[in-house]
DNA sequence: CAAATTACATAGGTAACCTATGTATTTCTA
DNA sequence: TAGAAATACATAGGTTACCTATGTAATTTG
């Protein structure tokens, strides 16, 4: 199979693995957003939005029912009164784990059912994922 | 890293993946539909449904989308006056082409900017997505 | 043959996106 | 250094893709 048949498949099935998860687990898009967070500290909206590849508004009203959640806060940039600092809160962190630890067992159970799928193999899957991701979206 | 880890953080890079496909190249619910199509033959709604993990009657809009679109065909089934036979049609067969190139082209090239990621890597990422949602989510 | 099951359709509602546009602040530039 | 351009967000309005609940017709079962 070429790399293109590939890639197109791997698109097709991480959309369809996104539903099912979304169906049985729960998987809000505030999910995604901590996890950033978490990743890269504080951040602004449109930094935010950058990562995860959604407009700035998607963004602003995310952050805001986050906020809401009490998962995050959000202060004005002391450097830059046009923008916010938006910061992972104790809860959030929490949180982060809770979801992890849900989709993780979930998802390892299933990774389980396939013996010839390895613990590398799933590794290699992550690392396709984010690199196909990283910096140039040219 | 343990596999719960990795198998929470395959579901957040999964679902940024798509998100960030559908927002430059459109991934419309129909892609994943006319695929499962072309891979298994004519099905019936509910038995896309349950392929692709969603619910009856979202199933049902979807396909009455596509056969609006004239990329498969509704047809009632002659053993079950109940049930209908969904049939891919050559138009959907062009269209399934069209986007598969344009999907692989591009997350190829993104791929082609990793160069440690290899066919290989592409493949197994493939395969542990499909091998997540094969068959058994008891 | 009545009851349960199955295959769809319809109705109504939600989450997560988007584009277009307005506003305040900061930076660039002539 | 004043005015123009750019930047960081917010708001408004609209779409897509889902969902649950429920109704209907046809099939299978007891």
């Amino acid at each position: 199979m070429s790399d293109s048949e590939l890639a197109s498949d791997l698109v097709v099935h991480a959309a369809r693995l996104v539903r099912a998860v979304r169906r049985e687990l729960e998987l809000p898009a505030g999910t995604r957003i901590i996890s950033l967070l978490d990743e890269h500290g504080p951040l602004g909206i449109t930094q935010l939005a950058d990562l995860d590849r959604c407009s700035q508004p998607t963004m602003s009203a995310a952050v805001a029912q986050l906020v809401e959640s009490g998962w995050v806060t959000k202060k004005p940039n002391p450097d830059d009164a046009r923008g916010t600092v938006v910061t992972l809160s104790g809860t959030g962190r929490d949180e982060l784990r809770r979801v992890r630890r849900r989709h993780g067992e979930r998802v390892a159970a299933l990774v389980a059912q396939h013996p010839d799928l390895t613990t590398e193999d799933l590794a290699t899957a992550v690392a396709v994922l984010r690199g196909v991701l990283q910096e140039g979206t040219p």
